[in-house]
DNA sequence: AGGTAGGCGATTGTTCAACAATCCAACAAG
DNA sequence: CTTGTTGGATTGTTGAACAATCGCCTACCT
């Protein structure tokens, strides 16, 4: 009846959420939907009714709404008031201060490493990941690949509260680049960018690294931006 | 009966937060208990018993519940499966990442600034009350003012997401504050210094102001470590 | 014809009551 | 003293009910 309907149960959530804890069905379903919405099952703007999306997943009303407040906090949904659920639409201002907010954090992250050698194991998976799967034509995966690059970068700092902060920040991003189609274009230049920031830590250069990085958010803002003016729904006053 | 439990509407949440749109029930409950908590009603490690705090707020265990999940996910309550909600107890582990983040973050926000003069407004505001505090001596009024001028340092950056990150992490510090009473010792020599990275500042020197900060951050986690330790229960191991 | 008030269906907001699952402390048995 | 059991209390989850609100459609009035 409801075959794609009951929630599996995710062992590790995918997202590399650490699952502390047992979860509850609250937090199981907001675990599906997040990957739902990420993998755009959901594209934004879509509105999740409360009936058809508890029907689904086979909870009720109730457990479904702490999942629904559980996203919103996380700035994947929005409410609007007795109106329901939206998957957010994140403006061009919202692109702007998750760039703003990356600049911040991942250069401060670089600033304060100490004496090399460095701890780049997560760095190196995440670039070998994607340039494996750009190989194959993978563009979600490349995407994937690139924000688990600067997640590892981001833990170098060493903060649980950081890599939460980024996390959120880079899911945001994706969600801000779904209505973009023809992910190469934006994806493949990033893959030697990438590549160009992890050799310079491997030889020690820190600074080298900093500026490679911040050439790096200067051209993904800049992308990102175009790609969502190129690919907006055609302007409606004729 | 439910004299002090009717959720008040505080016209805007005190703590600061936009509320961007209307608030529903369940939002309005997680105020009240964040306020209670920040104010020390609910001491940390204490449980918050869904019928009792329903009951004396005058909500149902669903919409507390829903409530309770946003708190959860700020990090002020805990949830174990079967066993409800506590208020968190922070380790030392905690204030560890929690002095780190800070260091992240609000040296990036200081070393992010352009050219002189900067927007120092809301950093004179926080400076200003808390010193008319301290000569009340009302030291919680104390910190609370010292709160407000490291969120108005992390405004400094201009990013909606970094202020929303640090309103939390310093909400959190607050919490592992808690146990330590005699709180004049603690907060009165952050006075000057916060004075004094206002001075530098005001000067346009964004580099004496960096090094000022370090300095604060430093002494903070040692003071605030300190403090904790000496206010543990006396170790159980003999 | 056109704008407006009102009605109506659908959806959310909130509560209530019920039952299952789990925990925990007290107690009984070995 | 340890172990197993039992029973009460609390949370987990559901389903149903009703109020409040929204958006649309229609009928009415000018």
């Amino acid at each position: 009846m409801d075959a794609t309907g009951t929630p599996q149960e995710p062992g590790t959530p995918a997202d590399g959420r650490p699952a502390a804890e047992r979860a509850g069905t609250a937090e199981r379903v907001a675990d599906t939907l997040r990957a739902r919405i990420s993998e755009g099952a959901f594209p934004p703007g879509s509105r999740l009714s409360e009936e058809a999306v508890g029907g689904d997943l086979g909870v009720s009303r109730n457990t479904l709404r702490e999942a629904f407040r559980l996203l919103v906090r996380e700035r994947l949904l929005v409410h609007e008031l007795n109106r329901g659920v939206f998957v957010r639409v994140p403006t061009d201002a919202d692109v702007e201060d998750i760039h703003r907010t990356r600049r911040l954090v991942e250069s401060a992250a670089l600033r304060g490493l100490g004496r090399p050698p460095y701890p780049l194991e997560g760095l190196v998976d995440a670039v070998v990941d994607g340039e494996r799967a750009a190989l194959n034509d993978d563009w979600p995966a490349v995407s994937t690949a690139n924000i688990r690059f600067h997640l590892a970068l981001v833990a170098l700092a060493g903060s649980a509260r950081t890599d939460e902060l980024m996390r959120g920040v880079l899911a945001e991003l994706r969600l801000a680049l779904h209505p973009v189609a023809d992910a190469r274009a934006l994806h493949e230049p990033y893959l030697a960018g990438n590549r160009e920031i992890l050799a310079a830590l491997g030889a020690g250069d820190r600074d080298a690294a900093e500026r490679l990085l911040d050439r790096y958010l200067d051209d993904s803002h800049a992308q990102v931006t175009a790609a969502r003016a190129r690919h907006r729904p055609p302007s409606p006053a004729d």
